[in-house]
RNA sequence: CGGGGCGUAGCUCAGCCCGGCUAGAGCGCCUGGUUUGGGACCAGGAGGUCGCAGGUUCGAAUCCUGUCGCCCCGACCA
């Protein structure tokens, strides 16, 4: 058989939209259902969400926040309550209607037992949440309450892809509630710091931070903000949000307290969430035209080790020096954690083997045979350098290096993707020029084009509609400048991250569409 | 929801236009053997109500009608 150039066809350049699934399928993170829309997570794709949950439930638990669990069916009256919300999220609810199933004819079943009143299937918890927020606070002392769940949320998407958009998905919410406005928004930029910091210090995935305009907000928010990263497409990808709710919810869901000074007042509260989506950025910020390459900081294995069992005389010298080897490095620890390390003894597999494990985009790969052995060393192979750059290293070298490799890795994926980003980020002044970047120059099969644009905007929501119409192009977000961005206390960078000065400059200009003042300059992209 | 396409082995598909032996290929899987510092080779084998229902016909994967499902492109969205 010809060896192909690259194990995942096409390549990114070649279809970037059918190399994403390709790499879905080869890295078994999930595949699709028969439940339409809906996707099957594989214990490899699993794992990768446990580290994300993990990682980031130790950041909530850190900035003072508990779990809990509330219910997956929310009555119609309540998400009747707040008129935007429903809005918003009317058109893709999975609505339960019946409580029992009896035989029917040709020994089909069919539902009986109708509910008095509908119950949604959560698109989201603000209005099930709030009713029991309403009867924990009373009193000032009550708050604020920090509550935060891990679940699974329906909504019925028409057009789905893998970890992209799938109608059922797994996600964190947090909800909040504060005695003041200003504590409220504290907490909301707080929250939206510690996404930016778990996406660029554990997913190694650079993002800006930055508010959405009217029309891209939270259906009942009154101010929405977001994380965003370019992936590999050039296009953004919303990674994470925080929602300042102001009384909006508090008054739908009634949540009041008595103030210190004895008078009735509403809760302000928050929301902010992010879900397996994530997994989907990961992949598209990282992977290349092998595979998936994962950051070492969530990979579920850091370390494989492929023993080379060829000969059947030095087999069991080789799988014995390779579990002394396991144990070794078991005994390292990596950002707080001993290190994950698998052994694959697999046998009769050739390649196929390492190539697997390329696909996964575990980071390190050690094979040993006997002629390691013999020189008491390893040979090394990073997922972030070609396949080919392979190298020898003696076995105590490699033992005490090991984790300073991962974190050698995790530093370069991040640099990678952050310069990637400032490659394809253009301030622009002229129309014309904002049209020309965003058009590809085939119009049948577009090639990846355009990028991230910074260009001045004079807040009219008209003129994002336009080109939203003309170009497919979205305000991503208005970046936030150090004054506004919050911090979430937490310092857990593998690198000096941050606001990007380039997008965090707020200096009034001309908006190229209208020709009207601008006060700043905002973010454009396509976006997923 | 609008436009287009496709349902044949676990997967990717050929066969259909022009109806005709027991429905095919590659990959994967199982067994045995040969290999082995890198996606190996040979031999044998298992596996299919041709999406479903009806019709035309001596005969249907193939033609007709209906129906269900999926994919792609738009509109909408984390």
């Amino acid at each position: 058989m010809a060896q192909p150039q690259t194990a995942i066809t096409p390549t990114r350049v070649e279809d970037y939209p059918e190399w994403y699934q390709q790499v879905v399928r080869a890295a078994d993170l999930a595949e699709t259902s028969p439940v339409r829309g809906c996707m099957v997570i594989k214990p490899w794709g699993y794992a990768l969400w446990e580290n994300i949950q993990r990682s980031l439930d130790a950041m909530f638990k850190a900035t003072g926040h508990k779990n809990a669990y509330f219910p997956l069916f929310i009555p119609l009256s309540f998400l009747e309550a707040e008129a935007a919300h429903v809005e918003g999220f009317a058109k893709e609810c999975a609505v339960v209607t019946h409580h029992r199933l009896e035989a029917g004819p040709n020994g089909k079943l069919v539902p009986t037992g109708k509910l008095e009143e509908p119950l949604v299937v959560r698109p989201t918890s603000e209005t099930i949440i709030g009713d029991s927020f309403s009867k924990w606070v009373q009193s000032y002392r009550d708050l604020p309450l920090l509550i935060n769940q891990w679940a699974n949320v329906v909504r019925w998407e028409l057009r789905t892809r893998l970890f992209l958009r799938t109608a059922e998905f797994l996600w964190q919410e947090g909800h909040t509630a504060h005695a003041s406005e200003a504590e409220a928004r504290e907490e909301t930029m707080r929250m939206l710091s510690v996404y930016a910091e778990f996406a660029e210090s554990y997913m190694a995935m650079p993002v800006i931070q930055g508010e959405k305009t009217a029309g891209e907000r939270f259906p009942g928010a009154v101010d929405t903000y977001c994380i965003e990263a370019m992936m590999q497409d050039r296009k953004a990808l919303q990674a994470g949000t925080s929602h300042f709710l102001g009384q909006n919810f508090a008054k739908a869901s009634n949540i009041k307290f008595q103030s210190e000074q004895g008078r009735e007042e509403l809760a302000w509260t928050t929301s902010w969430g992010v879900s397996t989506r994530l997994i989907g950025a990961l992949l598209m910020t990282h992977s290349d035209d092998d595979g998936l390459i994962l950051p070492p900081r969530l990979a579920p294995t850091q370390i494989v080790i492929l023993p080379v069992l060829h000969k059947e005389e030095t087999k069991a010298q080789v799988l014995e020096y390779c579990h002394k080897l396991v144990a070794e490095l078991r005994n390292v620890h990596y950002h707080g954690r001993p290190l994950e390390v698998e052994l694959d003894a697999r046998e009769g597999r050739g390649g196929e083997r390492t190539w697997e494990w390329i696909k996964r985009g575990v980071p390190v790969r050690v094979e040993i045979g006997p002629r390691d052995i013999a020189s008491d060393s390893v040979f090394l192979a990073r997922r972030d350098l070609g396949v080919k750059e392979k190298s020898s290293m003696p076995r105590q070298q490699f033992v005490s290096y090991a984790a300073r490799i991962l974190e050698e890795i995790q530093t370069k994926l991040y640099d990678r993707a952050r310069d990637f980003r400032i490659a394809n980020t253009k301030k622009i002044d002229k129309k014309d020029d904002f049209y020309a970047y965003f058009t590809p120059k085939n119009a049948d099969k577009p090639e990846i084009h355009g990028g991230f644009a910074l260009a001045h905007w004079n807040g009219d929501p008209a003129i994002e509609a336009q080109l939203k119409n003309d170009l497919n192009v979205t305000i991503r977000c208005i970046p936030l400048t150090p004054e506004k961005a919050g911090d979430s206390g937490l310092h857990t960078g593998a690198a000096p991250r941050g606001l990007d000065p380039l997008f965090a400059e707020a200096t009034p200009g001309t908006c190229p569409f209208s020709g009207k003042a601008s006060p700043r300059r905002v973010g454009f992209a396509k976006a997923y």
